[in-house]
DNA sequence: CGGGCTCTTGAGACGAATCAACTAGCGTGG
DNA sequence: CCACGCTAGTTGATTCGTCTCAAGAGCCCG
């Protein structure tokens, strides 16, 4: 349990929690340079926090500086998690009602670290997998030994929805970075399914939407140019964390170009191209894996 | 009613039904030229059939020849329909589960001509489109008002299953030849699934097939040329037939050339000196919208 | 038989891939 | 703390595949 948020003591969790949400929502719209210096602010709070709590002893305290660094880690890389009301699966979510305890909850989230295989194509489909924070990508490896990704997954996704007909696993699993994901067994669901007609509509929905975004990446791939499609990429990344509430035209970019490019039917240095294309256009500002949309509107209508 | 098989007289239809399944059945390996020839005995026998039938009258004798009519074109155009036994929804049938009795399974039929639009985009979703026989497409209309295909759709397959999470159709559907559909409400399907596990598990496979379909549909735009794409096309239509009862080297594209290359993100004259190229592979032999595969594992190869 | 389609085939234009060189960022170890 | 090497990312020159434009062939239908 070195990576991800995971102290034992309720209390002083919930206090790392809301100053963990608070952060994201109240400096979202700021550049990335102030960021930094916020990040150091909130730290000697925090420290002082610690400091004055009287619950503190030895064992608290070295929790304590393991989360630490991970909160850091994580503000850094701007990650984020998502409070369980805004996940795919909402106030559904399977845990919560299975058992209503917090700590049950907890019990649930399985940490994996950057670049770890969680699950291999083809073994036996029991579970999907409901990222808490952090990133997945799902890919399938081609026969002449090369992959190919048709997935990226943040907060509040769900993964495995394709394997329920083919009763394994269609895809291979892997972390991009130090991710934190909710375990929901299939057969936990299904009985959910026929006791609870929310649970059961909420499936459909998903499934459905499933459906739509797959049309709607064929669509790109048919008929778009390489800077379209990036404009589309970027843009339904923005898209995405703002339905999850962490509206923000500060986007980091979880995955690296390779993977851009793979999941985009380019090849890298396109998307290294066009990427300078967008900032020379004046629609982004890109430095390493972060973009600051400068023109969401243009970007909009780049992508169509 | 001019359209589509559908007579008023129950036994008269049973025997063309009959008959109509042998000529799929019998003569699926049959060459094209051989066919056509077979289309005129089976006219002959049934002229025959109905000149010694003691039911005849001047009312049934109009609804035959309006059927002969549709019959003939029909099978010149070598179109076919599943048993029911054979559908998406295989056995768990839903007309069959709510009433057993064959006549109303047909009054659950709906005919629609060639080039018919039977859904506008964005109209509300109420129920499924279920191809008994024909062929539709899906597509949606580009803001710069040309359109995507993003689905053919055969006998036995079902229609709308990304509109559940959306309530509106997403896509416009339309009809390439003249076809046959049953229709299947959603509230209707839903209390199924409620009551019966069967059809809870069928509709979930039915879904969850999708996204896998829609998946493949993925890599193969992503990473494959023109030939690739055009091969695991081809390829897709075949297996789609064997799946459903149909397996036959012989494949009718239902779909214009055209319809084809909007579909796989190509050009027509593209699509055109692919389908040549095949030809001089010696793994196709193309005439008009008619295909034999002469290679099946050279198809197979080269869509990967 | 001609008019309107769809389909095929050819020549040149354009966009993305490929190959190659170079730069920036990162962690490692001295 | 800096030098080092490694990997990720950028940029340029050339090649290759598909699109575009254009003309002609085949087919259905009145």
């Amino acid at each position: 349990m070195i990576y991800g948020l995971h102290p034992q003591n309720s209390r002083t969790f919930i206090v790392v929690r809301i100053m963990y949400i608070m952060l994201n929502n109240v400096f979202k719209y700021i550049l990335l340079d102030l960021y930094e210096h916020f990040i150091v602010i909130f730290l000697l709070i925090f420290v002082l926090f610690i400091k004055y709590d009287n619950l503190i002893n030895q064992r608290t305290m070295i929790i304590f500086s393991v989360n630490m660094q991970n909160i850091f880690k994580t503000l850094r890389s701007k990650s984020y998690s998502v409070p369980c009301e805004f996940c795919s699966i909402g106030s559904l979510c399977i845990p919560i009602l299975l058992n209503n305890k917090l700590d049950n909850i907890l019990d649930r989230k399985m940490s994996y670290a950057k670049d770890e295989i969680i699950v291999k194509a083809n073994t036996p489909f029991t579970k999907f997998y409901i990222i808490h924070s952090g990133a997945l990508k799902t890919f399938v490896t081609t026969p002449d030994n090369n992959q190919q990704i048709n997935g990226f997954y943040l907060p509040g996704d769900i993964v495995g929805l394709d394997s329920i007909s083919t009763k394994i696993y269609n895809n291979n699993i892997q972390s991009l970075t130090n991710t934190l994901v909710c375990e929901l067994y299939y057969d936990e669901l299904m009985s959910l399914v026929d006791t609870q007609k929310n649970v059961r509509d909420m499936v459909f929905n998903l499934l459905s939407s499933s459906i739509n975004n797959y049309q709607k990446l064929v669509l790109c791939y048919s008929q778009k140019k390489a800077d379209e499609r990036l404009a589309t990429f970027i843009y339904s990344l923005y898209r995405h964390y703002e339905q999850r509430g962490h509206s923000s035209l500060n986007i980091k970019l979880m995955m690296s170009r390779a993977d851009i490019a793979n999941y985009l039917g380019l090849k890298i240095e396109t998307i290294s191209r066009n990427l300078s294309k967008l900032q020379e256009k004046n629609i982004l500002s890109v430095r390493g894996k972060y973009i600051f949309i400068k023109n969401l509107n243009a970007l909009i209508d780049l992508g169509n």
